[in-house]
DNA sequence: CTGACCCTTCCCAAG
DNA sequence: GAAGGGTCAG
C-alpha cells in the first residue's frame, strides 16, 4: 500500500535480492524480521499491513522455509489473491505449493481432500444464503411446528441464528437469550429445527459456509493423525485481520499452530468491524496473555493519508472506550485541502454534488479508478449509481446482490450441481420448479420418487437420467420438459463422466434455459448476457467441481467476470462500495455519504442503545475515513425523502460532532435557508 | 397444488 | 417501491 518509497534492489544481501533494512521501515522491519515462534503485530490503518505480511513471506523463503510450509489465512480472496502476486512480484522462486486465501477457502480446501472420512463425497455442495434459506424452509415444514398461534421466526433468522451458534462456540439457548429473547418461547422448537437442519445437510452431502470452518476444527479434532500431518505442513502460519476473526476461526488456527509452529498474527483493533457475524475482539486484546512468550510489534507510521486526514481519524476514533492506546504519525507532509463537510438538502442534491465534483476531480487530472463512494448500507447507493449513469461516469459497484447469487445464474448452475452431487435437495427442486405446473409441493413429491429410485447414494452416475426420469410422473403440460431436462443431464454426463464446465453450461442453455428466459424475465438480454459470461467463465476450468466451488466461495467483486471485462474494456471506473468491503483499499479520494442519525450511525443500533454497538459504528467510520489519501469529502443530507411516511428532518451524524471545527471545512451547498424560512 | 393477486413489511454489514 | 407472504380461484 505504502508507495511513498521506492523499492531499490542492491546488492543481494539475501536470496532474493531484497534488501529489507532499506526496503522496509524499523517498525515493519522487526517485524518482518522477527524469530520464529508467537508475533502479534498491531498496524495502524495505512502502516503497510499489506507490506508486512508479502514480506514477511519473502523474508521466510529467504531463510530456507518451502512454500508449502506456509500458510496465510486472509479475509477476501481478493486479499489473498494480492498477497501472493507481490510475494511473486518480490521473490523468483515458486510460490505455488503455498497455501493462501480465506478461512472458508482454507476449510474446504481441506474438507475435499478427506470427505469420504466423515459420510460425505468430495461433490459435496456449498450452499450459498438463498441454498439455506430453501433447505431451512423445507426443514421447518419437516418438523409440523405450529408457526400460525405464535410467530416463528424466518428462515433467514434461523440462518443467521444457527450461524452465531456455530461462529461463536456458544450454545443455542445463550444465544436466542442474549441475542433473539423475543424468541425464548420457541427454544425447545428451534433446538428441534437446528438438529434437522443439520441432518438433512448431511443427508444431501452438503455444506453452508459454517460448516467449512467447524467441520475442519471437528476433523482435525477428532483425527489426531490428519491434524498431526497438517501441524507438520503449516510450520509457518500468517493471519490477516486477525480483530475480525472468531471463535471457530481462532480455533482453527490454534488447532493448526499446535506447539511448535510459528504463528504471526496482524491486526488492528480500531478496524474491528464484524461482531455481528460473531467476531471477538478479545482474540487480538487477549493474545498477549493468552500466548506467553509471544512477541508483540506495533506499526504506528502511516504512510497513506495526508496529516489533515490522519489528525481527524484520530479524533474520530477517540471517542470509544474500548480501545488500545495508539497515536499514527504520518509520513506525508500537508495536503492541499481540509477534509470537507458538505451539507446537502436530500440525495438528489448529494449525488448531484457526488457528480459534480468528479467531473472537476476528472478535469484536474484525478484518475477515475482514485476515486471512492462509500456507504454504510448499499441500498444507499442508488440516487448515486442513477447520477452516475446519467452523467456517462464509468463505475464498478460491489452491489448487495452477488453476481452468482442472481435467479438465472443459479438456476443454471442448479443443472450443474445437481450432476455432480445427485443428494443436492435443493439444486433438484431448483430445477423441477423451473416446469410450468411445478410449486414446491410437487418438487417435493419428485425429489421423493428421485430419492426412491436409488440413484441419489450411488456413487456412480446412471447410464441416462432421461430413462429415469421417465418413471418419475408430472402433469402433462410439463412432461414434455421434464423429459428435456433429463436429455440436458444426459448431454452433461458423457460416458468417460463430467462434460467441460462451459459445455455444461451450453448444454443448459441450447436445451431450455434460454427459452425459459425469453418466458420468464422481462430483461431477457440481459440475463442471457449474465450467463454467457458464466459460460465464458467456465471454460477457464476442466473440472466441474473445482469450478462449482470457486462460484460458491467467491464474493461479489474478486469473482464477477462480468466486472473483470468492464474494466479491461473500458478503463479507469469509480468504485462504489459499502464500508465494510472497502476494508484494506485505498484511494487518493473518498466521498463518504449519507452522514445523518439513523443512518449511519445505523437506526437499529440506536434503538438498541447498545454502547458496544455504537463503539463498532464508530470504528466502521474509522474505517472509512482511513481510506482516503489526499482528499475526504463528508456528506450529511438533511431530507430523507419517503414515499410512504413523507420526508423526514435527519440530524447530522454524532461521529461528526466528535471534530473540532476548525479540522474541517464546511462546505454549504444546499440552497440558503434561514431557520425562520425552513419549512420545518 | 399452482399461480395470480393483493397486502404487508422492510431497510445493515459478508464468506 | 420491491419482495415475500397470505388468500383464493381453477
Amino acid at each position: 500500500m505504502a508507495r511513498d518509497y521506492q523499492i531499490q534492489r542492491k546488492s543481494a544481501a539475501s536470496k532474493s535480492g531484497i534488501d529489507y533494512r532499506k526496503e522496509l521501515n524499523d517498525e515493519q522491519f522487526k517485524a518482518v524480521s522477527s524469530p520464529d515462534g508467537r508475533a502479534l503485530v498491531i498496524a495502524g490503518a495505512g502502516s503497510g499491513k499489506t507490506r508486512t505480511l508479502t514480506y514477511r513471506v519473502a523474508w521466510l523463503l529467504d531463510h530456507d522455509v518451502e512454500a508449502r510450509n506456509i500458510l496465510l489465512l486472509t479475509f477476501t480472496n481478493k486479499a489473498a489473491k494480492e498477497m501472493i502476486t507481490r510475494v511473486r512480484e518480490l521473490v523468483s522462486q515458486d510460490t505455488s505449493d503455498l497455501w493462501a486465501g480465506t478461512f472458508h477457502s482454507i476449510g474446504s480446501r481441506i474438507l475435499r481432500r478427506h470427505a469420504e472420512e466423515f459420510g460425505f463425497t468430495k461433490s459435496f455442495t456449498i450452499l450459498d444464503r438463498d441454498d439455506q434459506k430453501s433447505m431451512m424452509n423445507s426443514v421447518v415444514t419437516a418438523c409440523k411446528i405450529e408457526t400460525k398461534k405464535n410467530k416463528f421466526p424466518k428462515a433467514d433468522v434461523l440462518a443467521s441464528m444457527f450461524s452465531l451458534v456455530v461462529n461463536t462456540g456458544q450454545a443455542l439457548e445463550d444465544i436466542v437469550l442474549e441475542r433473539y429473547p423475543y424468541f425464548e418461547d420457541w427454544l425447545i422448537e428451534l433446538a428441534q429445527v437446528m438438529e434437522a437442519y443439520i441432518a438433512k445437510k448431511e443427508k444431501t452431502n452438503s455444506m453452508d459456509f459454517d460448516d467449512l470452518l467447524v467441520r475442519t476444527v471437528a476433523l482435525l479434532k477428532s483425527r489426531p493423525d490428519l491434524l498431526a500431518l497438517y501441524q507438520k505442513k503449516f510450520r509457518h502460519i500468517l493471519v490477516d485481520e486477525f480483530q475480525d476473526t472468531n471463535h471457530v476461526q481462532c480455533e482453527l488456527i490454534e488447532l493448526l499452530e499446535g506447539e511448535t509452529n510459528s504463528l504471526m498474527v496482524v491486526g488492528d483493533d480500531a478496524q474491528s468491524i464484524y461482531s455481528w457475524r460473531g467476531a471477538d475482539m478479545a482474540n487480538i486484546l487477549d493474545f498477549p496473555e493468552k500466548k506467553p512468550g509471544s512477541r508483540q510489534f506495533t506499526i504506528e507510521t502511516n504512510y497513506r493519508s495526508v496529516p489533515e486526514i490522519l489528525d481527524l481519524s484520530n479524533v474520530a476514533i477517540r471517542a470509544n472506550k474500548e480501545r488500545f492506546e495508539k497515536n499514527l504519525i504520518a509520513s506525508r507532509i500537508g495536503g492541499e485541502m481540509k477534509p470537507a463537510l458538505v451539507s446537502v438538502d436530500d440525495p438528489t442534491m448529494q449525488a448531484e454534488f457526488v457528480g459534480q465534483r468528479i467531473i472537476e476531480l476528472q478535469n484536474e487530472g484525478v484518475e477515475l479508478d482514485e476515486i471512492a463512494i462509500l456507504y454504510r448500507a448499499h441500498f444507499q447507493s442508488m440516487e448515486i449509481q442513477m447520477e452516475m449513469t446519467l452523467r456517462g461516469i464509468p463505475f464498478a459497484i460491489t452491489s448487495g446482490l452477488r453476481f452468482f447469487e442472481q435467479a438465472h445464474i443459479k438456476d443454471v448452475s442448479a443443472f450443474l450441481r445437481f450432476v455432480t452431487n445427485r443428494r443436492d435437495e435443493v439444486a433438484f427442486k431448483r430445477l423441477v420448479q423451473l416446469l410450468p405446473g411445478i410449486g414446491p409441493g410437487s418438487a417435493d413429491k419428485m425429489w421423493g420418487a428421485w430419492y426412491k429410485s436409488g440413484w441419489a447414494e450411488k456413487e456412480e452416475l446412471p447410464e441416462r437420467f432421461s430413462d429415469v426420469f421417465d418413471a418419475i410422473k408430472v402433469p402433462k403440460k410439463s412432461a414434455a420438459d421434464w423429459q428435456q431436462i433429463g436429455f440436458i443431464l444426459d448431454e452433461m454426463t458423457p460416458i468417460e463422466g463430467f462434460a467441460r464446465p462451459s459445455d455444461m453450461i451450453y448444454s443448459v442453455l441450447e436445451g431450455m434455459y434460454d427459452d425459459y428466459m425469453k418466458s420468464s424475465f422481462d430483461n431477457y438480454e440481459h440475463r442471457k448476457n449474465d450467463v454467457e459470461k458464466l459460460l465464458e467463465y467456465g471454460t477457464t476450468f476442466d473440472d466441474v467441481l473445482l469450478f462449482l466451488e470457486q462460484l460458491s466461495l467467491m464474493s461479489n467483486t474478486d469473482g464477477d467476470p462480468a466486472a473483470k471485462k468492464k474494466e479491461a474494456d473500458a478503463g479507469p471506473q469509480v468504485t462504489m462500495s459499502s464500508i465494510h468491503q472497502a476494508k484494506g483499499l485505498e484511494w487518493k479520494v473518498v466521498f463518504l455519504i449519507w452522514l445523518a442519525e439513523g443512518q449511519f450511525p445505523n437506526a437499529r443500533v440506536l434503538e438498541a442503545g447498545d454502547n458496544g454497538m455504537l463503539e463498532e459504528e464508530r470504528r466502521l467510520f474509522y474505517v472509512a475515513i482511513t481510506r482516503a489519501k489526499d482528499q475526504l469529502y463528508m456528506l450529511y443530507p438533511m431530507i430523507n425523502p419517503k414515499s410512504y411516511t413523507g420526508d423526514i428532518m435527519q440530524q447530522p451524524s454524532r461521529f461528526l460532532n466528535d471534530f473540532p471545527i476548525d479540522m474541517i471545512e464546511e462546505w454549504n451547498v444546499g440552497s440558503s435557508w434561514t431557520d425562520e424560512e425552513a419549512p420545518f
